[in-house]
DNA sequence: GTATAACCTGTACTATACTACAGAGTCAAG
DNA sequence: CTTGACTCTGTAGTATAGTACAGGTTATAC
């Protein structure tokens, strides 16, 4: 079986040499085994494992959970649902996340919207929103 | 005119003392005068001050961002533009955000209808969605 | 045989937004 | 006058996800 070093590795994947030593020191990865000189070897089921967090990250899910979903993918004896439960409360987060976005989106596109884009700026509907304590007809409160 | 301390303004804004004099190390708020003591000595234009950043960060600005829609609020010749502008900046940064997670939103519900919720994580639609190289169907990259 | 590319460890720094002390001094109530 | 709450400065730590060296060793190409 063909060995690859960590330069080549960080190529395969599209990531950096520094990240993929940094997943090493945050137990994403193991510590591969090593040449007499110290080089770090790699093989194909560690570049898997890299795909794997690249993938899981694009998804949304932290470093930390992914080496939940890691831990758990590499117990033999490990139930889906465990998996479905962590995908489910990450989808409830994306969707808290997207509501709060929205709400935010709303307001400041009101705001965009009144605002003239010419004039003093004590005249800003936008400033003034911000300024004020209690709000004109423009919730700023989560 | 009345003078508060920082614990005073602490309540009244809802914040925390430590948050105050962080604000005042990054520079959205000014040094306030103080006391023979030391003690720094607020009024109601500091607690304006803070109420609108509490605002702006409703709003989803960062920091960096109310410290520049400050120093434009304190300029007497600013022009509302500036200020519709930056608004407008992070309205599209908010949009994008959305759509990101919109992205994330969709693929994860596809893959946890998908998945049984029960059997062995070998046969798990979520961690095979991560594992694969070329996807089976589902969209992995942004 | 030498140049240089790649690798090693360890530490420190980036950005964001706080939060938490330690140790000392000050203020207000009883 | 004492006690406890409050405030001061300065430093360090939290979380997230890396990135950037310095200084030294090893591998490879010519």
């Amino acid at each position: 079986m063909s060995t690859l070093t960590i330069g080549q590795v960080a190529r395969r994947v599209g990531i950096g040499i520094e990240t993929i030593r940094f997943y090493e020191r945050k137990g994403l990865i193991e510590e591969p085994p090593r040449r007499e000189s110290g080089y770090r070897q790699y093989g194909e089921g560690d570049i898997e494992r890299l795909v794997f967090i690249q993938h899981a990250k694009t998804l949304g899910f932290s470093l930390k959970e992914i080496n939940e979903l890691l831990s758990i993918r590499s117990r033999p004896d490990a139930n889906s649902r465990e998996i479905k439960e962590i995908a489910s409360a990450k989808l409830a987060d994306i969707d808290n996340k997207i509501n709060l976005l929205k709400r935010m989106q709303q307001t400041l596109k009101k705001l965009v919207d009144q605002c003239p884009g010419d004039g003093p700026t004590c005249e800003c509907p936008i400033l003034e929103a911000m300024e004020m304590d209690d709000n004109g007809g423009v919730k700023m409160s989560d």
